[in-house]
DNA sequence: GGAGAGTCCCTAACGGTGTTAGATGGTTGG
DNA sequence: CCAACCATCTAACACCGTTAGGGACTCTCC
């Protein structure tokens, strides 16, 4: 009857092993066998409470959700907003690889459909329509995820951390300036603008001239 | 003296090889093995002229973007960059798996560069500051980026061939309508609504909101 | 109680992967 | 002609995802 009483190893269990792997090894050191020895078990035995590979990150996916909570209702819907996405990209960086691992996967799992519910929500009640409110959840969704994929490359990964940001975007910035001027004028001149902003700077930009955007879709006061 | 005679390869046939074998296979077929095969040469020579699998990697991210020019100059910014990043978005989608070579990788490839250049151009002859045209080239690259990469996983490829799209979406649809609604009352009533737009109408959107944005940047005609 | 079914993990193996060490033959410069 | 160098080879290592088939265990039913 209890079907999970029998069985040491319970697919939830399986996710949660695949997390700590995750985090320990990153998503290029997240293999079947890994996950198996953290439970103690040999790499075969996964298939049985899993498909595949695929499915394990699919459900990874969703678990690398389950710790985050909206932010609570405070201010005007770009207020909200502001602090809703600026928390998920600092959750998606603070867990190893997860853009990696969500990257091109299409997220219907419980945690993902929670914070979709709660955002059309806000910005029904903001007065969207019900077209634009479901393309901004879309379109600010894939802002992010973009972003941070591209944040957690290896080269990024070292501006990030604030030892080697100055040092790796000097670097750039020189390799920029030693570019021939006459095909490359504005890299040339630009070097210091293209290098000298942080991450964080370059996705507050980004956030805010999309809400400036959904901003112009919304009916006047 | 001439080095490049007496070697069959090229650091360039090899990437040219590359190129064949990813538009062949995908990105997960995408092995040293093949690519040696490709050239009737065995795995391990391709380490001579390559450091490893991710310089390769590398070299083939700028490659992809060899054969693609910059729209004319044509009309007013908001028209040239809606062109600009529409075809962007067509070019790396006529590309199999273009986005999941490029996702995470920084572009300083010498075709990278040229398109930084081209836009840079553009957008300080239409009027924006230094900092704000630094900031748009690396937010509408991100956008498209990471778009084309969800647009291109397995989920919503087969949305995007136009046999299958009606078919996934209204499946989608149904599985959102099926949600308690108690619990997800906006995803049930708007399950159309999510799963009615294509991702042309999607990106579209999108494209146009990050526009719309820009422009609030430009100081007043 | 005993038989059978079902559950869950095992061993063993297959064909693949990136990468390295070291040998080998050909071309070139002195 | 010989030495150096270039470019490729063979062989191997340590991994990878996945499957087939077996064996121990528990539960259900006659």
């Amino acid at each position: 009857m209890n079907t999970e009483a029998t069985s040491g190893l319970t697919r939830d269990a399986l996710v949660r092993a695949a997390v700590r792997v995750l985090d320990r090894e990153g998503v290029a050191g997240l293999s079947m066998r890994k996950v198996a020895a953290e439970l103690d078990v040999k790499a075969a035995s996964l298939y049985w409470h899993v498909r595949n590979k695929e499915e394990l990150l699919d459900l990874l996916t969703d678990a690398l959700m389950a710790d985050a909570e909206p932010p609570p209702r405070r201010g005007d819907w770009r207020a909200q907003f502001r602090e809703y996405f600026t928390a998920y990209r600092r959750h998606l960086l603070d867990r190893r690889d997860a853009a990696k691992v969500i990257a091109g996967r299409f997220g219907l799992g419980p945690n993902m459909l929670r914070f979709a519910e709660d955002q059309l929500s806000r910005l029904r009640e903001a007065g969207f329509s019900d077209a634009d409110a479901t393309m901004a959840t879309y379109l600010l969704g894939t802002y992010v995820q973009g972003f941070v994929l591209q944040e957690q490359s290896p080269l990024t990964a070292a501006e990030t951390t604030g030892a080697g940001r100055r040092e790796v975007a000097s670097a750039v910035a020189d390799q920029l300036r030693a570019l021939p001027a006459e095909s490359f004028p504005n890299l040339v001149e630009l070097a210091g603008d293209l290098t000298g902003p942080t991450m964080d700077d370059r996705f507050g930009y980004g956030l805010e001239r999309i809400l400036d955007g959904l901003a112009t879709r919304l009916p006047p006061a």
